[in-house]
RNA sequence: GGUGCCAUCGCCAAGCGGUAAGGCCGCAGCCUGCAAAGCUGCUAUCCCCGGUUCAAAUCCGGGUGGCACCUCCA
């Protein structure tokens, strides 16, 4: 397995902390407000590497948090009226649904930042005794980056304070320093005790504690791989680096990935510009399967420009793996032809090449029709193309739907029957040689999308686009 | 102002110093009553200019054009 690196910007042979197992930490949402297709794009990334470490032979340990209590949803709460549960609890199971859509994993274990203050306490109480941090008058408590030798190693922005737009806050010592907790104001109800005073989290310290409360570690590393999208990188991964080295003495994470952003129409996509494409519209319009595809299609490091003529002309590339597995109905799967599954798992563990790994599936598509074409009933090839296409599934997640209902996707009852009813005619005309008749019917299904193919067990259909 | 990333066929997209994968679209053929689907074949020298090298889309330097981060963000 071989991981790109965006620390050391290069792609490094993977070799865990401990033989055999990989411990992943991927920061989760905040849940304050539906997630967006970024959302998507960063749990998918991270899924296709928790299934091609599973593959590969590794027992994989995947955390990703859920950020439950942050400014963002107080802000939400004083303007809903609503209590920070009813607020996270209602978006953290939106999510978590949205992403059983989308086929992805649900993580090992998914760490509730209200479930966590306790650790969050330990470690920062562990930083104010070892002089990393220190407590302001109005009680906020703020990690010192010049106590940090490394601080800045991540992202590299150590010496730019030029055109800063952090926060100024005069006790602040370095304009950098950040809040690991920040005391009660007198209006907020959403606080916890600690040693160091009443109050809420910053935005950092939940990931290093968690990670510090969920896993064992080494003497060098905490964790394998910690995972986020490119704008965490800095401040986020840069601080809860530093706080972990320095409250435990060693390294984080032994390897950092960022995923790419998503833009929407070429535009970026952001809270700001308030041109956010949500992912529950997204879903409205296409099928679960169809967006995963298409969200994977592009390898997880660049940029994706979400755009629906790429998401028709992306599907049309899973519509022939279904095409494939619409010649083996009935077919009960046996193991996965060795050479394919190697080549295709290769490909994955490059670094999560999805385009090469694709070219592999489009390879054996074509070589499988083709055997197909010749020898139709060999019952044999038959079980393992069905076994190759299971396998698809358990790396990749998607052809698991039956053919005929990923084809009918989005028609319903009433229109099936009328379909039926259509074909049914044109084969009585077909019988009789009407031919012109015929074709008309045929083009009657075709102006309502519909596409028929005659093949040897009769005429079958599709829905296009 | 600082720090990075990217630029490959009409479109999407691999490539990681050894002579351009794959998909969509298009064209031709096989198959078909005709189609559709499937199969076969055909279609690029890699933004520009220098340099390093026996050899560069791949490395270095300089341009041009996109984009991101430095502020909530995946």
């Amino acid at each position: 397995m071989y991981i790109y690196d965006s620390v050391q910007k290069t792609k490094l042979k993977f070799e865990p902390i401990k033989a055999g197992k990989a411990t992943l930490y991927v920061c989760g949402p905040t849940v304050y407000d539906d997630a967006h297709l970024g959302h998507a794009r960063s749990a998918l990334s991270f899924d296709l590497l928790t299934r091609t470490l599973n593959a590969s032979g590794y027992e994989v340990t995947f955390i990703r948090n859920v950020t439950d209590v942050d400014d963002k949803i107080i802000a939400k709460m004083k303007q809903t009226g609503k209590s920070l549960h009813e607020i996270t609890d209602f978006y953290t199971k939106r999510y978590l649904e949205e992403m059983d859509t989308l086929g992805v994993l649900r993580p090992t274990i998914s760490p509730k930042a209200t479930e966590s203050i306790d650790a969050m306490e330990d470690m920062i109480s562990t930083l104010i005794s070892k002089g990393y941090a220190y407590q302001i008058s109005n009680g906020d408590v703020y990690f010192d980056i010049s106590k940090d030798k490394l601080y800045g190693s991540l992202s590299k922005k150590v010496n730019d304070d030029t055109i800063s737009r952090i926060e100024h806050i005069s006790e602040k010592k370095n304009s950098k320093d950040f809040a690991l907790w920040k005391a009660c104001d007198i209006n907020e109800n959403v606080c916890f005790d600690t040693k160091f005073g009443r109050g809420r989290p910053g935005w950092h310290i939940e990931c290093s504690a968690m990670i510090a409360k969920h896993t064992q570690g080494t003497d060098e590393y905490s964790i394998d791989i910690h995972g986020g999208g490119a704008d965490l990188l800095f401040p986020h991964h840069e601080n809860e680096a530093a706080q972990s080295r320095c409250a435990t003495g060693h390294a984080l994470a032994k390897y950092w990935m960022h995923n790419g952003f998503v833009q929407v129409d070429g535009e970026k996509m952001s809270k700001s510009l308030g041109n956010s494409f949500f992912l529950k519209d997204a879903l409205k319009a296409y099928d679960g399967e169809i967006l995963r595809f298409y969200l994977t299609s592009i390898h997880y490091r660049n940029d994706f420009n979400f755009n629906e003529t790429d998401l028709l002309q992306s599907k049309k590339r899973l519509d022939k793996l279904y095409r494939l597995k619409k010649r083996l109905l009935n077919t009960i799967s046996s193991t996965v032809n060795s050479e394919f599954k190697q080549t295709l798992l290769n490909a994955m563990k490059d670094d999560l090449n999805i385009s090469v790994a694709l070219s592999v599936i489009d390879e054996m598509i074509a070589k499988s029709n083709e055997a197909l074409d010749s020898n139709p009933n060999d019952k044999n090839l038959k079980k393992e193309i069905a076994g190759n296409i299971e396998f698809i599934n358990m790396l990749l997640g998607f052809g698991a739907k039956e053919p005929f209902v990923y084809f009918q996707l989005g028609v319903n009852e009433a229109l099936i029957t009328q379909i039926e009813t259509l074909i049914e005619r044109r084969s009585e005309a077909k019988k009789q040689k009407d031919f012109a008749l015929a074709d008309q019917i045929r083009n009657q299904l075709n102006i309502m999308d519909i596409n028929i193919m005659d093949t040897a067990n009769g005429t079958v259909w599709e829905k296009i686009s």
